[in-house]
DNA sequence: TGAAATGGTAAGTAAGCACTTACTTCGTTA
DNA sequence: TAACGAAGTAAGTGCTTACTTACCATTTCA
């Protein structure tokens, strides 16, 4: 193994090592840094392999950033600044006023599909962090995740209060929403990029779990879920029971 | 950072090295890289920390396993044979005879969030082996998820045939399903193992999901669906408006 | 015009890496 | 009990790593 790596190495030197104003060679040693500590991970990342990709020496590396571990910090700084998505608060504004659950589902599943295509580096980066147990993963929880669990929680108890929602818990209603869009979108990332299991737009796919969200915890219609919860005992024994006998 | 990894290495010897048979002090080795292998990734891991984790010499490890990737490919190929998950076919076999969605469904979110707990290494190294292009993920893809995906998919498709669920592409309703129960369970072992925003046990999940799910696919009440579909139209012009003002 | 500032490099260094060699210790059995 | 093989190690090997030093080349502007 080792080596069998996407490869994004290959690629010449950007324009044959002109020499660059210091901010802008900054900028592109960054990039540069970015895609490969997104592919191979923090340790799997020479600062030789960086400087070579840079069309650089190591040493100007160094002259940037004092340490790879700096390096690594800042581009991870900079992808919690700029690079994150835009501010659900705002952009959902219009939709949660209107009381419009599906625009307010559908727009953010479309909002976080969108940003992961146009950025896969930046789920890659998240990802590894979170499996280094670098801090970068912990403050983006704190900051985005946590945040979005209460915002958009709070909007399902709002609804919740109004009847139209069923009774059950917001945070359990946003992990299977966000579930949904997450998965799908490292599916498309990670491990089907070549999209054999399931090939669909952004749009569609936004369209097709807000679907099956809304659906699943609107509460006109009732009857079905009633019955559906009558059932739940006899099934959940029978469930036990089918784990049971297969151990 | 670099070091301030969850450190699973903070446990003495096992037996203080005592003399082991041959086979043995294999498996020994082979767990403790597991461990060692699934918290710090491949390349972040060094033979030396297996070695003193392991409460032996460096050439011990070597003497078991003749290259670090020789170790890695065997601990990959164990994970992948007796690791893995029992096979659906075998345990929802009783379930799908008897078409009881709720048991197909729950039934399989607890299986599998059952073993990503039981066996947190599990999706540590499939992700790490992801993230890093190994073949071990594209294995385990092809042989377990696509399987999953024909079986399910295949399941849905007979109920829609039943006229039991509505008309929505068989692989869009697994990955939604698939996603909330994976999104679920990477939450617990790798993202918010605090369970800060989310604290319910496996068995209560498993039945939040499938209620979500049966809900949002299933076809009786279906004036709301329609309803649903018809209002479509409006909010998705709404939801391309929101996007494109805030750009 | 010349010297300070800036962009850049070649050639290091010490520590760390995967892996090896040459050797010792110990349990089994002929 | 001697001897053989398997479990185990200390101390390497050569290469790679993150990082440094000492120096060159081009721009800038007083």
């Amino acid at each position: 193994m080792s080596k069998q790596v996407d490869s994004p190495e290959d690629q010449q030197p950007s324009h044959l090592s002109a020499r660059m104003a210091g901010e802008e060679r900054r900028l592109q040693i960054l990039r540069v840094a970015m895609r490969l500590f997104a592919h191979r991970g923090f340790s799997g990342t020479t600062t030789k392999e960086i400087a070579q990709a840079a069309g650089v020496s190591e040493a100007m590396v160094f002259r940037h950033f004092a340490t790879k571990d700096e390096l690594y910090d800042a581009i991870l700084d900079q992808k919690a600044c700029d690079g994150g998505m835009e501010d659900p608060h705002v952009f959902l504004a219009e939709a949660i006023k209107r009381k419009d659950d599906r625009a307010v589902f559908e727009t953010l599943a479309l909002r976080m599909m969108r940003h992961h295509e146009q950025d896969t580096e930046f789920l890659r980066l998240l990802t590894h962090s979170a499996l280094e147990g670098h801090q970068f993963s912990e403050m983006f929880w704190d900051r985005v995740v946590t945040d979005l669990y209460e915002f958009l929680g709070g909007y399902v108890r709002e609804r919740q209060r109004d009847g139209a929602f069923r009774n059950i818990d917001p945070a359990v209603v946003v992990r299977a929403f966000v579930g949904m869009v997450i998965h799908h979108s490292l599916n498309n990332t990670l491990w089907d990029k070549k999209r054999r299991l399931l090939d669909i737009d952004n749009e569609r796919a936004a369209r097709e779990f807000t679907d099956i969200l809304l659906s699943g915890i609107t509460d006109e219609a009732k009857p079905r879920h009633a019955a559906g919860r009558k059932r739940t005992g006899n099934s959940m024994r029978r469930v036990k029971e089918t784990i049971r006998n297969r151990r």
